[in-house]
DNA sequence: TATCGAATAT
DNA sequence: AATATTCGAT
């Protein structure tokens, strides 16, 4: 007590002002409750004090007000310190400092509701508060994260909150998880995706945002597989063709445009990596005269896990395991499906390129048994 | 115009 | 490394 007599002094305050005076403190610190729990503890404490010594009777300054936090300072004035302990524990059972942040929505509308009369100095602070990441907000759902909505590709662009969306970012890799996300065309949320997303329009305030990137789990990806095999192989495969055989909702032609892209490219050149002048074996074709034939080494990788006697380990390239190219689909989709048989194109290159993975087909090394590609494409694990 | 495939960009 | 986007060609 002597402590405050002293302060007021010093600051020319009588007890009614200097109480006053810390009850705006603690006004102005009572959004931080949670953040400086002593802090406010101790103003209280203080304010109770003075009021003790002012009245020498106990005062409730609760019944001013705004008491949310830590109420409980009714307890005179013991010993400060004793008080500490406890209040942490309080805090998360008191309505201001309602920890779990949980829910911020929740908690907003909590507040909305119980401070009506307050000023909602409450509010805005677990508004800007938030902001500074001192509390973040519940992590979406890692699921949430695997399956978006369909039919729109919501750029994250959203609010400014996205800044810090990495955190959530998580990676929940793998197959348990990976199942959820594929979409026999209607896991995908599609009702959501129609109400929602897609057409609205106002929302969509995008802006030049990038699309959200296209998460290939391990089933978007036998899918895919799936409709190239069915398609002949990834070189007489297209985009439109492959997404359609897809079927999966909110794919778009680009995704898997870039998908095959990449297929292609991984298959082909399993590690295009300093290749030393010692094995220049990489390449898929050899020139033998004047045509090409296809490489020991390179019909080992693409036939993937076929890889018989040649044990060319070539790669890490087993990532994606290739689907053996078969000269013919194995069932047409449907006629329109397939307007282009599988060779439309024929870049007509004998050339020194080495493309047109497509014609080895006929070549003795292809893969014999349609079932180990078949297998193949089941057990082979694609990167992710 | 719609697609494709390669080249870039992020 | 994995996707997205851009670009030129069909």
């Amino acid at each position: 007590m002597y402590f405050f007599t002293e302060k007021m002094q010093r600051l020319k305050l009588g007890f009614p002002d200097y109480i006053q005076a810390l009850e705006e403190e603690r006004r102005k610190i009572q959004v931080f409750c949670k953040e400086l729990p002593l802090s406010f503890e101790l103003v209280t404490q203080a304010i109770e004090a003075c009021r003790q010594q002012l009245s020498g009777t106990t005062s409730e300054y609760n019944l001013n007000g705004q008491s949310e936090c830590s109420e409980r300072t009714t307890s005179s004035e013991g010993p400060v310190l004793e008080e500490f302990i406890p209040i942490k524990k309080r805090a998360s059972s008191s309505p201001c400092c309602d920890e779990d942040d949980e829910d911020y929505e929740q908690h907003s509308l909590r507040q909305t509701v119980l401070n009506e009369n307050n000023n909602n100095s409450d509010k805005r602070k677990s508004d800007w508060l938030r902001s500074v990441q001192l509390w973040n907000p519940d992590p979406p759902a890692e699921e949430d994260a695997t399956k978006k909505v369909p039919g729109m590709e919501l750029k994250r662009s959203g609010s400014g909150g996205g800044a810090f969306q990495p955190f959530h970012r998580e990676e929940r890799a793998t197959k348990e998880t990976e199942t959820l996300y594929k979409a026999p065309s209607s896991t995908r949320v599609p009702a959501a995706s129609s109400s929602a997303g897609e057409l609205t329009p106002e929302k969509n305030q995008n802006e030049g945002q990038r699309k959200q990137r296209r998460c290939w789990s391990q089933d978007l990806h036998k899918r895919f597989l799936h409709a190239l095999q069915q398609l002949g192989g990834a070189d007489s495969a297209t985009p439109k063709q492959i997404r359609e055989l897809m079927n999966v909702d909110g794919l778009t032609n680009d995704e898997v445009k870039s998908h095959l892209q990449k297929y292609r490219l991984h298959t082909r050149r399993p590690s295009p990596l300093v290749h030393n002048n010692s094995s220049p074996q990489a390449a898929p074709f050899v020139l033998v005269g004047n045509i090409f034939v296809q490489s020991p080494e390179y019909a080992a990788v693409a036939t993937s896990t076929a890889s018989r006697e040649v044990t060319t380990v070539t790669a890490p390239a087993g990532v994606y395991a290739p689907v053996a190219t078969h000269p013919k689909p194995v069932s047409q989709p449907s006629a329109d499906s397939i307007k282009k048989p599988q060779f439309k194109k024929f870049k007509h290159s004998e050339h020194s390129n080495s493309n047109e993975r497509g014609h080895h087909s006929e070549g003795a090394v292809h893969s014999n048994s349609p079932t180990s590609s078949s297998s193949t494409h089941t057990s082979a694990s694609p990167g992710y």
